[in-house]
DNA sequence: CCGACTTTGTGCGCGTGTTCACAAGGGCTT
DNA sequence: AAGCCCTTGTGAACACGCGCACAAAGTCGG
């Protein structure tokens, strides 16, 4: 399930504010959601809540870990080594929840063998090697558009099972890759839809459109 | 809905290919969607299509836009210019998509002032003035957690409704006010998941885990 | 002008995920 | 030890979104 995650950062946040014991309602509060579903969904990976008293932090947070496979570490690859390449490698919350920046690559030479977050910048031209060498399964592409689909094929075909993607594409995977796309602009985009309903919908510019054309 | 933009960045490169015309079918694919469900969301902006031939690209570009609110531009302030912020201001395809990047706001005194991307740093302090002058009405939080719910609180003061927020943190806000999340830990945590998964599933540390306990 | 073909727009059934509501179960107090 | 109270776990209704499949509609060739 992808609330898991969520689950697990507000249980991070009560353990360190010393909480041994909470309920659904609590829980569910702090991680915006329904308290059903957040039984349900803790529920589906085995019972570890005591009726009457709720769920203990330290055993849960143990417990969702094991299931999304955090108890182990995952070596990442970060393709494309641009601003948001950079801002990637240097963020903080990855590592401090079992993923290990194994590799940085990057086409432009310029870019090449310089060192980010203790990591020296690989060519692109290495990546096969690179990817094997360091076991790596899952790849974060933050190259350009006309970029990714390439390269996503050559990760794919170096073994790499995961990708997280930043660029603005498509991408076509073969059975057995997953995908996950984050794609910014459309993030605004999908605001500014909402903004524009608060503002009373398109109607403005569609009249304005209507009356440009009818005026003829 | 959510995938509008999609099409409209398949739309974008169809034109750019001087396709004048385009099935369902075929735009579809582009954005890797059922080509019926395509059909019902354009359906459900107006019936923009012509049976036996398909969608005029051009006309339904404009259509999705103005639609998406695309046809005006949208001030949008940037807060906090870490490593985030700075890939987030710099990055193109905002701009081309009728967002306009009006300001950008720090706390660190050796931030503010530094020129990015033609925009100058602001202090946090005047937040207020800076988001009602420059009649911002979206804000892009790229702030520290524990900065987070307080920023938001003073920006929708500011009269900002719609957030994209890149802390790993829940934010609560009033009534009529959009917040998107964007968290780069959870989609390596689901990757992470699935990826767990395809390997047999967490079964391996499952047996460790009781063979430990029993075995006392 | 007509018929065959193509493609849209949509009614309908299905599966999934969500929520309500409650029974089962465990702790705590007396 | 017994009853009360609290919280989990879950059965069942509900809502929603998806995709199939088809009728309506418009184009193109003859």
């Amino acid at each position: 399930m992808a609330r898991l995650p969520v689950y697990l950062r507000a249980l991070h946040v009560l353990a360190e504010r010393g909480v041994a014991t909470v309920s659904s309602e609590e829980l569910a509060a702090a991680a915006g959601v329904n308290s059903a579903k957040l039984r349900k969904d803790l529920s589906h990976l085995g019972s570890y809540g005591t009726r009457g008293v709720g769920y203990e932090v330290e055993y849960l947070v143990y417990q969702i870990s094991r299931e999304l496979g955090l108890t182990q570490d995952w070596a990442v690859a970060i393709v494309g080594i641009g601003n948001l390449g950079r801002a990637l490698a240097g963020y903080g919350g990855f590592a401090s929840r079992g993923f290990r920046m194994a590799a940085l690559l990057d086409a432009e030479p310029g870019i090449v063998g310089e060192v980010i977050a203790g990591l020296t910048v690989e060519h692109i031209d290495d990546l096969e090697t690179v990817i094997k060498d360091n076991g790596i399964s899952i790849a974060v592409l933050a190259v350009p558009a006309a970029a990714a689909q390439p390269v996503c094929d050559r990760v794919v075909t170096s073994g790499v099972t995961s990708i997280l993607n930043f660029a603005p594409v498509v991408l076509s995977v073969p059975d057995g890759v997953d995908v996950r796309k984050v794609d910014l602009s459309i993030e605004l985009q999908i605001l500014a839809f909402h903004e524009q309903r608060k503002a009373g919908g398109p109607s403005g510019v569609e009249e304005e459109y209507l009356e440009a054309v009818e005026g003829q």
